[in-house]
DNA sequence: CACTTTACTGTCCGATCGGTCAGGATGCTG
DNA sequence: CAGCATCCTGACCGATCGGACAGTAAAGTG
């Protein structure tokens, strides 16, 4: 049941928290998009950080389950992880762009904490997992790189002409998972220039499916 | 001149428009850390919005010169313009959290306005220049990936052991750099695998260099 | 000295905000 | 029918905001 009034406020207050911010987005012209009055938000959703809450929550929760799934890495080269990260960016890229623009100022809000959280957990995995200070920053371009990507694409996306989103996924999958997989550092020279990376451990298909890799 | 109190105002304002949003900041906030009052913030700047137009306009100023740099694209495979981006993303982490969590909300204000169309501007050259989607995707994941993790860093930083900025300058260098050189179609398998990619143009002292290259 | 400019302040105002509250309409249930 | 829960509303309130304005203290400047 997805089409109640209460789904239509989360998913209009999503879109307004992320377009204009928390701060700028008000309770009275969420419910003029609603079609209906401030009081009438205020009866689905106790307060104003209570909906942002409610709004956020279930991207908070499927990337939770995705960076647990992060864990075990090794065995098929982050191929799964890089999948189902990519589907969650296209798919919540309002929800990730409030939590890169403002997870600093809407700690306090429980959902947005949690997330804060994630990101910060995603960080000491990588920490802890990769050696170098390069395969780190890789590491953070990348997904960074995927989240902001989508939050631009989506923001500009009035000015641009469309491109299918299975090309940008794709795309998206082949590129983080080569800055994912470690360079060895014998194929660099002294300076530090990259003579060559492993080839993708993905397969072929795994980039060129049209079904999404489902995480929760 | 920079110790004025119209550039303490501009430095505090961006920090506070950074972290807590344009929306989310107080002339009154502003000025209590500034120790002064709300009307002396008004009397050196007409306005609040005046106050981010200042506070902006020279990062913006600045990349506009980056990009302008960038069209002559060639020879040296783009290592001066990521020399400078780099520098540009290192040294304006705040003002680029701005951009990118709410450009699309103040794209109205002007050094705002201007520094979405240097990002329109960038994406076109990017149209225009590189041949396919996947190559597009890893431009924008490139830029904004850098732009994106320097952001994340300043936000969560207090909790991470700090990284020699040198360090992670170079291994952004490295990594950019990589991304933005184009995948020869000839070393792809049929399936789309990345199989090799070609060396770094730039020379080895570029990205080991502790000086950083100035733009302006 | 008088005069002007610079830097700054306290007070006030209208607008907007999040949130409370009492009540109206509708529909289900006994 | 009465009784009750659901959904929604307008009126209202205190707080906060951006900004206008008159005025003041200090520092030049003739």
């Amino acid at each position: 049941m997805p089409n109640t009034t209460a789904d239509d406020l989360r998913r209009i207050a999503l879109e307004q928290f992320s377009t204009v911010g928390f701060a700028g987005a008000s309770l009275g012209s969420i419910a003029e998009e609603a079609g209906m009055s401030k009081s009438s938000v205020l009866y689905h959703y106790a307060s104003k950080e209570a909906l942002l809450d409610a709004a956020v929550t279930p991207a908070v929760e499927k990337l939770h389950a995705i960076i647990d799934g992060f864990a075990p890495a090794g065995e098929d080269g982050h191929a799964t992880f890089v999948a189902a990260f990519v589907d969650f960016v296209l798919e919540h890229g309002a929800e990730l762009h409030i939590f890169i623009g403002q997870g600093q100022a809407l700690g306090n809000v429980g959902a947005i904490g949690r997330a804060n959280q994630l990101v910060e957990r995603l960080a000491g995995l990588a920490d802890a997992g990769i050696p170098t200070v390069e395969g780190r920053v890789r590491f953070g371009m990348a997904l960074g790189g995927a989240a902001y990507l989508v939050a631009a694409t989506r923001a500009f996306a009035p000015t641009t002409d469309p491109v299918p989103e299975e090309e940008i996924r794709s795309a998206l999958v082949v590129s983080i998972t080569q800055l994912l997989a470690p360079i060895p550092p014998a194929v660099r020279s002294a300076g530090g220039e990259v003579l060559a990376v492993r080839p993708l451990s993905a397969p072929s298909e795994s980039h060129t499916s049209p079904e999404p890799a489902h995480a929760g």
